[in-house]
DNA sequence: GAAAATCTCTGACTAAAGTCAGGTAATGCT
DNA sequence: AGCATTACCTGACTTTAGTCAGAGATTTTC
């Protein structure tokens, strides 16, 4: 009862009857469950029909005839796709996007009643996303997005937070708050950040200077995304993406007060150098020739 | 996407497609899942027809036929009822022990390539138990067992461990290890542990003494199971034993390290009372007139 | 000791999900 | 231009899950 695989799996069965009813619910409209799942996916934005089918792993025969059923129903319409006339594409109707709706709100007020059960509310989220982001590792999306987009600024958010707890002396955002956004765009450099689902859960940016290096700034991970190696994930992406710039040496700071950081690097062919800048809150200096 | 709602959401999804895997991987052994899930139920200990049908939200008809079609299989038997005869109780015969154990096999291995695949174990244990404990919240047992038990055991551990965290000086278990144990079985007393599942999430002792009052000693609920007034749920239930064991009077003592605890024995009736013994952690003293 | 209730089983269904083998039209490749 | 490939569709089928009414045996209740 106490060893990790019993905790693991007693975890399995509490989640899997929760499922369960989370499934049943779905019921209530009146359609069978696969086509309600095809009528959310659609509504989800998925609207390449070989998409859907993949997405929720259907036969292509089976896949045609829940689109037809929902075609019937009046919520759903299929086109010819724009440039291959063989790919069809779904689309929800006005009573489509009625019915979507009315399964978000369900599946809100399902998610709402549930946190309204508990009063470890913070500490809850934390667990769930920390294990969200487990299940969904392999399906982590590295995208390079704007440094202004709500994604990037929602993770620099975290980032300036977790140096403010982490640094002795706390760190005052407003010394590295946005001067550095346009450096950090195509082509003189680009800012990823790592998706699990819809939520952001780490970021790097990689910022063009005129000194003929490119440094690579504000690298971080949610704590509830710790473990998975997506440190290493996003720092190799980073790479690629300067060798596609042509950009020929990567410089980076950091603080030893941050320890996994100066791991990584030193792990993954980084050297220390000398200090190259006169910020005040690094004392650690690296750089790698790519 | 960073509102709690869209966070328990998220959490729901990716726990869906795991939920599925792992149900397809149970159909690999060329066995319908519903009759899987009645043999495994079997294998877990439930034999009354009455008590599957139960668990697994069985229709009668269709919990029959499955229940014939693993005996044409010849892993389960079913028998009469000793002491009923229109009940039936099934279990399984040597090739149905086989079977089983090649499901307990495969769950087992599922749970250790997830735990093999991430680095921050305990913190992902802790999660799970934690979510796991608050979708069984309606489901936990609060159960008198003896106080050597195992299950008690690990209870008691884990509490002192924990004052030994909050306590200022520490807490030196050999001062309070098993003295009590034989005031905490029936009639002097109880012990009653709270389950979730397989897992032992909380326990709370009732001590006779030969003084005209009882005492509760060791109340304790896992980290992961807190805000869900399961502290109260476990003094409801040892008021209760003590009324049925005939007691009037309870005292207990408490450290004020432990401000859940004080709050809880304040909202629920209890007095604050003067010094009542000597022990040396205690700072806090309370009564209650059943 | 008769009537009511309980437990399981059987027969006769239906609905949903899934499989498989072509078929049609569009596209890509040489 | 011709052939292979791709994307989707259709028809014909099977399996699984589930429902419902009633039968048969047994136990409980009065």
């Amino acid at each position: 009862m106490l060893d990790p695989v019993s905790r693991v799996r007693r975890f399995n069965r509490a989640v899997t009857s929760a499922v369960g009813a989370l499934d049943t619910s779905f019921l209530g409209r009146g359609r069978p469950l696969g086509a309600a799942r095809v009528l959310n996916a659609i509504g989800h934005g998925r609207t390449d029909v070989a998409d859907i089918r993949d997405y929720l792993g259907l036969d292509s025969g089976l896949m045609s005839r829940l689109l037809r059923s929902l075609e019937d129903e009046g919520v759903v319409e299929t086109h010819a796709h724009e440039d291959d006339a063989r790919r069809r594409v779904a689309k929800l109707t006005r009573t489509g996007r009625r019915e979507f709706a009315a399964y978000e709100a369900l599946s809100n007020a399902q998610a709402e009643s549930f946190l309204a059960k508990h009063s470890q509310r913070d500490a809850l989220l934390a667990a769930m996303d920390m294990i969200a982001s487990a299940l969904t590792r392999e399906r982590v999306a590295l995208t390079e997005m704007d440094p202004q987009s709500d994604e990037a600024r929602y993770c620099l958010g975290e980032y300036y937070a977790e140096l403010g707890r982490r640094f002795k002396q706390g760190f005052d955002v407003s010394l590295s708050r946005d001067p550095d956004a346009k450096d950090m765009r195509r082509p003189r450099g680009t800012f990823i950040v790592a998706m699990s689902d819809t939520l952001p859960i780490g970021c790097v940016g990689l910022k063009g200077t005129d000194h003929g290096y490119a440094e690579i700034k504000r690298l971080w991970v949610a704590p509830a995304a710790r473990g998975l190696r997506l440190g290493r994930r996003l720092m190799d992406a980073t790479e690629d993406a300067a060798r596609r710039l042509g950009i020929a040496l990567l410089r980076l700071d950091t603080n030893s007060a941050l320890p996994e950081a100066g791991q990584l690097y030193r792990t993954t062919g980084w050297r220390e150098i000398p200090r190259f800048n006169d910020d005040p809150y690094p004392d650690l200096f690296f750089e790698k020739q790519l």
